[in-house]
DNA sequence: CGTGAAGTTGAGTATGCTCAACGGTGGTGG
DNA sequence: CCACCACCGTTGAGCATACTCAACTTCACG
């Protein structure tokens, strides 16, 4: 299992690699066990066998681009630690975010000739790197597997119908109120506290994400701590108060 | 092969079937080729008949439901004839249209428990229904078929990113021309005249795809028809004038 | 403790929505 | 076969949500 860090600076306004930020995320980041990138579909000791056979272990500091839009899409990955954010640009600069992922998560499955977004470390992150080709051979040889890997790539489209369904119906307080609930979601099947946030993205990323303009997520933020729904302690450090009035705003029923 | 057809009358306000629109689409529904399901991705002679051995016929007119969201996810589809649509709501009654299905569009793949949306007939259509335990034994048996399965799903994925780009991201101008030129692709993949377009869902089925107000198709499409970039015959039919333009607008370029 | 990036707050505005009236087309019934 | 009716689509006027532009504040890092 080769190891191999890819040492590209992707932009301008992204941070050199930090010490202090490689391990800001999930404690010590050498835990990175495969298993991490697996609990949401529920991979067998077996499969994780398997696929460590053809893995290859790689690490992003903050703003490095793990692949690019277009490129020839001939590796899946699967994240073990940190953030990654999933990004499409217009010509004249427009930044739409289709995703963060999380350890746990795959990454590089939507593709059609090539990559069908770019894909940047949000933090210091790792990830293991599956060469499709040899995947394809692993798939002949367990179909089993590739059951699971057509599993994880059904539950991604679902996700991206809910996404679809925000960006094309919600206001901006619902998107917001889903976003939160989905970073708490997301942290206890990390095993953290979920009404806690450590948000991991800065305000640009998450309006990138949501469809709307920086300013619009400070001020909606403002908004509902003023509503007491949230505590903001800092900028980065958000806790929920009101996790069913979050929710009924986040579905529309408030 | 055994042929079912679901007699559910969906919405209150659409039609019940008549026999002038079951042909209107795809002039003779009959020729309902399995192949039709499948230039997308290049699926064998020998894919096909291994399929053909696990799939059922279905019919529905215009109106009625394929299936509803968070049903289980037991079947998969492919279209053969007509239009379908993927609808998502709101409990206030919001909708959204996450994609349209053309014959040889695969449906239902995105599910996470349930489906993630609920599938209605725009059109009267056809469609093979495949049992998804059958499915999963077949590829057990064929993993070679399996990996075009992972295919088809990867290039679901890469189509609901560039929706994600199109909702989060574009005026109302560039979704419209971003839609005419969907519809043009997919009308020349099926052999159709590309320029010469017969829309087959309403303007507030495109509207809802769109993330836009049904006033804003029609005040949309009226000033590209004054920008001579289209012709509007009909209401439903469409003449494109202008591709390289209606492209131009569709990137955001114009 | 200074500096620059990130985040917040404010004021004014624009894009696209809502509400409303009008027009056309196709299907149905006389 | 024609006429009516309902629904779909178009157009208009006013308005609201969220954007843009700009100033100010806070925080992280050196």
């Amino acid at each position: 299992m080769a190891t191999i860090n890819i040492e590209r600076i992707s932009h301008l306004h992204e941070a050199v690699p930090r010490e202090r930020r490689w391990v800001d995320e999930e404690s010590p980041c050498k835990a990175c066990a495969l298993r991490h990138a697996a609990y949401v579909i529920g991979l067998e000791e077996e499969d994780l066998r398997h696929l460590r056979e053809i893995s290859s272990s790689v690490n992003f500091a903050p703003g490095q681009t793990l692949f690019e839009e277009h490129e020839a899409a001939d590796r899946i990955f699967s994240v073990t630690c940190g953030t990654v954010r999933m990004v499409k640009l217009m010509p004249d600069g427009r930044r739409q975010i289709s995703g963060f992922l999380f350890p746990g998560d795959f990454l590089g499955l939507a593709a059609d000739e090539g990559y069908a977004y770019s894909a940047e470390a949000v933090t210091a992150c790792a990830a293991f790197s599956y060469p499709v080709s040899r995947l394809h051979q692993l798939m002949l040889k367990y179909p089993e597997l590739e059951w699971k890997l057509v599993a994880i790539a059904r539950h991604e489209l679902a996700e991206a119908q809910d996404q679809i369904l925000l960006l094309g119906r919600k206001t901006a307080r619902e998107r917001v109120a889903t976003f939160l609930l989905l970073l708490s979601q997301r942290a206890a099947l990390r095993g953290k506290p979920e009404d806690s946030l450590t948000i991991t993205m800065s305000r640009e990323d998450m309006a990138d994400y949501l469809g709307v303009a920086t300013e619009t997520i400070s001020r909606t933020l403002t908004e509902f701590r003023g509503e007491a729904l949230i505590g903001i302690k800092q900028a980065k450090d958000i806790t929920l108060r009101d996790t069913v009035a979050l929710a009924d705003i986040a579905e529309g029923a408030a």
